[in-house]
RNA sequence: GCGCUCGUAGCUCAGUUGGAUAGAGUGUUUGGCUACGAACCAAAAGGUCAGGGGUUCGAAUCCCUUCGAGCGCACCA
């Protein structure tokens, strides 16, 4: 059990045993650090309850803390504010703990089988900015919950079946009439496909614009959709080619942003639990038809707002997202069964997610104990606050995001560095760059896309944590042979980033709370920034007390460690040099 | 129309299970490299927390309301 988690757990017995009423206590970091390290509100709410004034139960509750002989300089301020520090063995031998094994202050948690819904690139449109978030955010949970000591398991849910398809084939149809793709007959070999992954980039817009402008094209289509689902050897045979062409371009940015995927299977795979989940679905008699269409209705009493249902069959017979979605989701729970599965995806897809849980519980898909859960995230937007879009009305590529960054840093890059290594150095930075900037934000909230955010390498940024971290290390590297030990801490500056690695613990299960990165990326900058602080105010080569020297490499080696392990669950590589 | 999310420093964002004096980066002005890596450190200035009302010892945070923005609302994904 972390520190401060065992410490409040001792409080709120020791203070129950005392007749004071306790409950789900937490010492809080104080905000007016010229009165304590720690504060506790608590005694203000407790008046109403015991009727007493909010300054007595205060002093009683202060008389608990001074039997603890962890705290110093207790005192009782304002209407019933209790202020406390921590005293100095204290911290030391917590610290010496936390130095030999990072876990005495990590709150792991029971094991629990988690499947991870993320990244959801579509398969023949290549990744472009929005895809950012799903995939940093996904990949980070994931490493988030396996340090935390949960079971975990990803899928990259690829967008590889629907009408896209029939978008990209009927254009294909058109450009290259003569391939034997087309033809009725099954030939004996299909003709070589004569695109590139980058005319197939070009194509899906294009198409799904005449499509959008007329409704014969938008039937050819559906009709194209269909045949592909009914299984059309030649068409589904294109399909095969046409994902050969694009998935390798997807694995490559997913890979360049550390992104993994233990399963790269696509609504397509679906396709063969599809019989077994619509007989499921007839079975479960919760499906209706509805204006042509087979559908289940999701609205409850409750409900204040119109719920849609959720349409299973197209009035043509043919599956859409939902169906496919549904026998991903009864795959699953046959494959793997999970406990829980983790859908990470834009807000926008909310409510769709909404229908599509309903259903899979209303029909007993899943059964109450597996839970199924939705974190949406914000969407990226451009400067005018409409979802991001370059000078040409394209969303700007993943791709071309990463090369203008990397253009940057390639020119601040040491010329210390031996030339082999630069690459790999610079494409380091550069993910690092991506990556932080956009852990930044909270999870929920739509955000600003600025080419100057992620060009921007001072301040707040990747770099900053790196180059920190590096020096760090560096450092330790000229200190090998010393044997660092917490034996004091009474300056400020080390005793502030002694409070934040206390902290550690409450950070990663925040975090993992709320499935969003922006508490680890602040805590990581809050952390660094402290420590250089400090740095710039000692030389600690050079520091002739002996035990003071030891407990600043102790730091220096404690924070460290954090850093590597936090950028680590952020999918964050730390570069040997930069 | 109904619903969801949001409005905090010039800009980009934290902070919302109610706590004392609302924070960071950036930008602006200024100072610090002959000592462990200056992609660093230090300082100043910058706020009607969209407006109004309410709840209470206490509100950026909870409730009501007005204004403004974005998104979603069955055979797309």
């Amino acid at each position: 059990m972390s520190i401060l988690k065992k410490l409040n757990q001792q409080i709120e017995i020791r203070a129950n045993e005392s007749k004071i009423p306790l409950k789900n206590f937490e010492l809080v970091k104080s905000n007016r650090r010229d009165l304590g390290e720690f504060q506790i509100n608590d005694c203000m709410q407790l008046a109403s309850v015991v009727h007493t004034s909010p300054v007595v139960i205060a002093n009683e509750l202060a008389q608990v803390l001074e039997k603890m002989d962890c705290f110093s300089d207790i005192n009782v301020a304002g209407p019933g504010f209790i202020n406390v520090s921590l005293k100095e063995e204290f911290l030391c031998e917590s610290l010496n703990e936390m130095l030999k094994d990072i876990f005495y202050n990590v709150d792991t948690l029971p094991r629990k089988k988690i499947f991870m819904d993320y990244g959801g690139a579509n398969i023949a449109k290549t990744l472009h900015v929005g895809h950012l978030r799903s995939a940093n955010i996904g990949e980070a949970n994931k490493r988030l919950a396996k340090f935390l000591g949960l079971e975990v398991m990803s899928d990259v849910h690829f967008g590889d079946i629907g009408r896209q398809s029939g978008m990209v084939i009927l254009e294909l149809k058109r450009r290259y009439p003569n391939l034997n793709y087309f033809q009725t007959e099954v030939p004996d070999k299909y003709d070589p496909l004569p695109i590139t992954a980058k005319e197939l980039e070009e194509i899906y817009p294009f198409s799904s614009k005449r499509a959008k402008e007329d409704e014969k094209v938008m039937e050819e289509v559906r009709n194209i959709t269909k045949k592909i689902e009914e299984n059309d050897p030649n068409l589904v045979a294109l399909w095969e080619e046409i994902k050969k062409i694009s998935i390798p371009d997807i694995q490559n940015i997913y890979k360049r942003l550390n992104a993994t995927f233990d399963l790269w299977e696509g609504e397509s795979d679906s396709y063969s639990y599809m019989d077994e989940l619509l007989h499921f679905l007839n079975e479960s008699h919760c499906l209706q038809e509805s204006e042509g269409a087979k559908v289940i209705f999701v609205q409850t009493e409750e409900d204040k707002a119109p719920m849609p249902p959720l349409v299973v069959l197209q009035s043509n017979g043919a599956t859409l997202y939902a169906t496919r979605e549904l026998a991903t989701l009864y795959s699953r729970i046959e494959r793997f069964h999970p406990d829980e599965i983790w859908y990470f995806a834009d807000n926008r897809q909310a409510l769709y997610f909404e229908q599509f849980f309903r259903a899979s519980y209303l029909t007993h898909l899943v059964d109450e104990k597996t839970t199924l859960s939705f974190y949406g995230f914000g969407t990226m937007n451009g400067k005018d606050g409409k979802p991001f879009k370059t000078r040409d009305g394209n969303a700007a590529t993943l791709h071309t995001l990463i090369e203008m960054v990397k253009e940057e840093i390639g020119k601040k890059l040491s010329d210390k560095i031996e030339e082999e290594k630069k690459e790999r150095i610079k494409e380091q930075i550069t993910i690092a760059t991506i990556k932080y900037a956009d852990f930044l934000p909270n999870r929920m909230t739509d955000y600003i896309f600025d080419v100057e955010k992620f060009t921007d390498l001072e301040g707040k940024t990747g770099p900053y944590l790196l180059y920190s971290t590096i020096r760090m290390k560096s450092l330790l590297d000229k200190v090998k042979d010393e044997a660092p030990h917490f034996t004091t801490l009474k300056d400020s500056k080390e005793r502030q980033i002694a409070l934040l690695l206390l902290e550690f613990a409450q950070v990663l299960t925040r975090s993992f709370e709320q499935k969003s990165l922006h508490e680890i990326a602040d805590y990581l900058y809050q952390l660094t920034s402290a420590y250089n602080s400090f740095y710039q105010d000692h030389y600690i080569l050079t520091e002739e007390d002996k035990s003071l020297k030891e407990t600043w490499i102790a730091l220096t080696k404690l924070v460290y460690q954090i850093n590597t392990t936090l950028l680590n669950i952020l999918g964050i590589e730390v570069p040997e040099k930069m």
